[in-house]
DNA sequence: ACAAGTATCTCGTTCACCGAGACAATACCG
DNA sequence: CGGTATTGTCTCGGTGAACGAGATACTTGT
């Protein structure tokens, strides 16, 4: 067991946040009757929603890996418990737009604001030099999970 | 949108990193024919094995939050992949522990440790002050999402 | 107007997980 | 020792999320 390395405990304890975090969000899943993956459907949609974005029907299934079925499924879930709307876009009839109730994002404030409120309340006790670790520690993380069968395998992709 | 606070940056990323971290799993269960919950189950099964302790099937469905057919159904799988194997308690033969095979820990290890290797090297690059303060806000992230139905909503967890 | 392309939805199937209860082994009690 | 309660796992039947294939609706190019 080569656990030796003094910074495999960050690595455990990242690992750690993560799982409690699916956990967190897992409960807010079951409490209000939904399924992990319409949580990460309300996430994906609040997130474009902040960035200006429309997203429609095959936007969502792509960015969580649904087939068309599974994205149906999924918006009719979720428009039959009233988290969203679906909008016929205008310029293109084909398409389908979803929009996020606002009940749906006081719900989800409801929830994860105690959290993220006291996430930014333990940022506030640190100087500028260790926001930027805790930063570029976070940052080099996303990319090297990114960063995935790049290396490990021979398969040469793009 | 009360989204001018810089801290919130941080707060987007460690999602971020969460998703992507959860992606990375999926990719691995993907690859190997597995689950998600599979994968899980073999993290918590070697979690319990680098602790030293034994894990029975129960044990096991507990910390997924399976109920017991659910947890029979799992191992099943697991043990068919060749990845799990089952060993009836001598003491109290009830009881059925679940062991990891070696060959699915270098699995999850050639797959994983890359991206851990990864940030034990990105770790390397701070000082003790700046690792402090990456641990002190993983492990207040950590504890805020363990608290978690103790204030946000009116509903009294049973 | 027609063919090709694109976005969503419908249909039938698979499989993870659930609830209830069966079965096996142990612990408690006389 | 025998009997009953308790505990741990497994079996059975059912529900529902997600899949593959294909139907349907709209748009674009000629």
């Amino acid at each position: 067991m080569p656990d030796q390395e003094p910074e495999m405990e960050i690595v455990h304890l990242l690992r750690a946040v993560t799982v409690e975090l699916g956990a967190h969000s897992a409960r807010f899943a079951q409490r209000n009757g939904m399924h992990p993956t319409d949580v990460r459907a309300l996430i994906a949609l609040m997130d474009a929603a902040r960035a200006g974005e429309a997203v429609t029907a095959g936007h969502l299934g792509a960015a969580l890996g649904l087939n068309s079925a599974g994205t149906t499924a999924l918006v009719d879930r979720l428009e039959r418990a009233g988290h969203v709307r679906r909008v016929r876009d205008e310029r293109d009839r084909r398409r389908v737009t979803v929009e996020v109730d606002e009940r749906a994002v006081a719900l989800g404030r409801s929830h994860f604001g105690p959290l993220i409120g006291r996430a930014v309340e333990l940022l506030r006790g640190y100087d500028e030099r260790e926001l930027a670790a805790i930063r570029g520690f976070l940052t080099g993380v996303r990319e090297a999970a990114g960063d995935d069968g790049r290396e490990p395998d021979h398969n040469d992709r793009g």
